[in-house]
DNA sequence: CTGTTAGCGCGTTCAG
DNA sequence: CTGAACGCGCTAACAG
């Protein structure tokens, strides 16, 4: 029943050689001549043989796997932060195992258990909405599996990540807005614990103080992250007695849900309201024909997160490091072609 | 340097019991009093000791890892499917490697040796647009590594398979905008190649022999997958000598080009005419407000492919069949709430 | 119920 | 340059 596997002591019986040199041939070592290095290569190909590397990876203790953790893979921006992900892993050699933690702590833990069971050797990973205590971590730690935040990261310090820089952002943003003379700017906000909101407010906050337009604690509304949030908040926002002229919109899915809303009870944007949001390659075909979005490249992101780790994997001496990267984004105002809708 | 990885042996030597012994109350073991197991389990998290899978599963040669190839991870679709094989996967104790083609027929090839040389367990594949001949597939025949395709399959029998009924999809989507009084009906359809695009054609050319409506060659316009397709392919759709009232959109992404490019020329949908297409969670935010849907679950058929799968790992005789499940859609029409806009 | 022995397939000593 | 022997950590088979 079992599958006749080729073995290095297959082809190495076959030839009258010892599986060593086998080994050693086909690792390329240079202490083996090219000719039996031919004649072993063309064997292997012949029969079809192929390195098994769990023997080879048990036998090293490196397995050239990463463990990959998000929240939910079917966010577009996690989705493409994996393709960036995969890509740069992909190019050096290494596999990856995409994990979801759903939003869920226990989850996120039971995930690292799992891969710290499969000997991954680095992982990257954006936390959950729920996770507000980092024990689990300190497995990793432990076992000193070098490990690389991105996106959504935790506050403590001594760990390297690679992030937008949302203060900047969102400053930019809410500065955008005060150009365009917006006076009474809404802020939909998400999750306080999760750093990237905290300062996409800072950011905005700053931004009004600057500019010394009047900070109204009520026209910052918090939700969680789901598109009916939008309308939610929407409703909220036109509740209040101020004529809001201006929205920064923090979270690109309550964004959506918030322009069909308004679209809805026949707002007109950008002529009634200015809005500045975040987007990605998806939303962006709502998003934009309506408004000023920020780019945020989940590509970008996720290759610069993986080579980061791949050097602590590397480079021994890098492996306690703590950077962070810091990636720009930039607004891209609207082009008018698109606006007539 | 190394880190002291806990084994099985250590905790045998400190418990004075046989390494065995360990390992046979780690796997819970009918055969080990429940004193032992209790004695090990405890000196266990105590040690903090995790099972190193890569020995484990090379004793038993069998890895609880599935190989999944996409074309590309940050297409909706795709996405969501990964998140319904995750789902199904993880729930029966199995990790994940996934892949993207990049619509690559080399890169599938060599993917595929990647996942052979990592021993998976079994296969989901869903295949590039390019990929025209299945030789790369031999290897896991040869090895006997079972696969299901989904969504994207080849048409060479002897394979299991989980797609969609794209003909009776588009055939109730066809179907629909006769219904809805619409004689001139054009098709915005996708590679030839690919079954699923052929399927759509026929679904559509079937409903409008069954309802005796004119089939005209020229209304079937065929593109790649992009969202410029949309445009381009409405340029031409009204550049023909018809009064086009109806269209049927095989491709999401088209269909956001399309009706952004309908709208920004002043044509009202649904009144000037009427659209369906294909849609999935992300964007039917777009695509809903104007038209009837038909809901493409990538969730429930990553769901089903999988446990069709692990079905034909585990159940040896199961090995060899060549099931094809057919995941049906249903058509979703637009509550009016949203269609103000 | 537990211990002993023997590998899974590979890479790395140490000898020659 | 090559061969022999050992062990990575775990489990299956066979004893007792």
């Amino acid at each position: 029943m079992d599958t006749n596997e080729v073995t290095i002591h297959h082809i190495a019986e076959i030839l009258g050689i010892n599986s060593s040199t086998v080994s050693r041939a086909l690792n390329n070592s240079p202490r083996v001549t090219q000719k039996t290095k031919d004649k072993v290569l063309k064997k292997a190909t012949e029969l079809g043989y192929q390195r098994n590397h769990l023997a080879s990876n048990l036998r090293k203790s490196k397995t050239f796997t990463l463990g990959v953790i998000v929240p939910r893979i079917s966010r577009h921006f996690f989705a493409s932060a994996i393709a960036g992900i995969e890509e740069t892993a992909f190019k050096a050699g290494y596999n990856v195992i995409i994990c979801q933690s759903l939003e869920s702590l226990e989850r996120e833990q039971s995930i690292i258990n799992t891969l710290l069971a499969n000997r991954v050797d680095g992982v990257l990973i954006s936390i959950s909405m729920e996770t507000k205590n980092y024990d689990h971590l300190k497995g990793l730690k432990q076992r000193s599996i070098p490990f690389v935040f991105f996106d959504r990261h935790c506050n403590i310090s001594g760990n390297s990540k690679v992030v937008i820089d949302d203060f900047d952002a969102a400053f930019k943003a809410t500065e955008h807005l005060i150009k365009k003379k917006s006076t009474e700017i809404a802020h939909f906000s998400g999750p306080q614990n999760l750093e990237i909101y905290k300062n996409r407010f800072l950011g905005y906050k700053a931004a009004l103080e600057k500019y010394s337009v009047p900070f109204r604690e009520e026209l910052v509304i918090t939700s969680s992250l789901m598109e009916h949030d939008g309308a939610e908040n929407v409703k909220k926002m036109l509740a209040l007695p101020y004529k809001v002229d201006g929205l920064f919109c923090a979270n690109d899915v309550v964004a959506i849900g918030a322009i069909q809303y308004l679209k809805s009870v026949h707002v007109k944007i950008p002529e009634d309201i200015a809005i500045v949001g975040f987007s990605n390659e998806t939303t962006s075909s709502v998003i934009e024909p309506a408004l000023t979005t920020i780019n945020q490249s989940g590509l970008e992101i996720g290759n610069v997160a993986t080579s980061l780790l791949l050097q602590k994997i590397s480079n021994e001496s890098k492996k306690n490091s703590n950077e962070t990267i810091i990636v720009k984004t930039n607004l891209i105002e609207r082009k008018s072609s698109l606006r007539k809708v």
